[in-house]
DNA sequence: TCGATTCAGTCAATCACGTTGACGACTCAT
DNA sequence: ATGAGTCGTCAACGTGATTGACTGAATCGA
């Protein structure tokens, strides 16, 4: 008797639940990998840097939080040798951010979680569906957002 | 030059930017209509309430946190008049939290709201596709965690 | 019926992680 | 050169979560 329909279910909640189980399974398997202490956006960040070095700033605006926030996150990779910060070679206020080799195995095991996850829900759903998801939501959200995908949920 | 492309981009991400939009949309119509600091899952808590009055640990759960933590939201809510706790009239360990009218009056504003917002994006999308995501989701998702659609994002 | 156990909720301390505001270092246009 | 704007940091703080210890109520088995 669970009174929840499909059809009443509000977007908000339905997203949030599909994210919550996707960080969840990514959590699971990077410790299954051996790593510990990693902290939700870490993932993100990495993503981030696979398109190559980027600032503090850049950083901050990609996650949606202040600059201070980001530092902070920043920090705290470096601390676990995830990503190295070097100053910029021609603008002296700037800090350039870059992968780390162990960021690139990090990242490379992100990648190979979230590809056995989604692999295993597309087949669940129907493998079509899944990617239309994906890329319908993709250019909608990049659409309506100007450009960009917005920042993962701010959530305050 | 940006480097995004649909087929890449992580599921979490295009759900956290979808839930982030849809959230900060609601927020923004709440303190359009007056409502002023309102916290982020109230939402969701008003959605629960509206199947019925629940226990603090029912709440708990149906959010995916700490009982302790759903006590502090509930507490939070009842000061500001949404909600109303009373003992259980059977079982002296439970206290039972259920809407306020003024409760009523906030679900109905969120609803409203959120409507807008999924029928603009309905709109922009094909309709058809907007609904077949929720279904799709829903279904795929509640089926994964064993009958009911699991708590929105934990995030931890 | 009584004792043990389990369950609902709270209290207190703590933590993760964000915010704002003030600031110094640097760049750049005039 | 100077004044305005940008990049990042420091410090103080707020919010919302956690864990652990606890109280009181209900339940269950002998």
């Amino acid at each position: 008797m669970n009174a929840e329909h499909a059809h009443n279910v509000p977007l908000a909640r339905i997203f949030l639940s599909a994210a919550g189980m996707l960080v969840d399974g990514l959590h699971r398997g990077l410790t299954a990998r051996g790593w510990d202490d990693v902290r939700h956006s870490w993932g993100f960040v990495m993503g981030r840097l696979s398109a190559g070095p980027t600032s503090v700033n850049e950083l901050a605006t990609f996650l949606g939080v202040s600059k201070q926030a980001a530092s902070k996150t920043i920090e705290h990779m470096e601390a676990h040798g995830l990503v190295h910060v070097a100053p910029h070679p021609d603008d002296g206020r700037r800090k350039m951010v870059d992968m780390t080799s162990e960021g690139e195995r990090f990242l490379r095991d992100v990648q190979e979680i979230y590809s056995e996850i989604e692999a295993s829900w597309a087949e669940q759903m129907g493998p079509g569906d899944l990617e239309l998801i994906r890329s319908s939501l993709v250019t909608f959200l990049t659409d309506l957002n100007g450009g960009t995908l917005p920042p993962p949920a701010p959530l305050k």
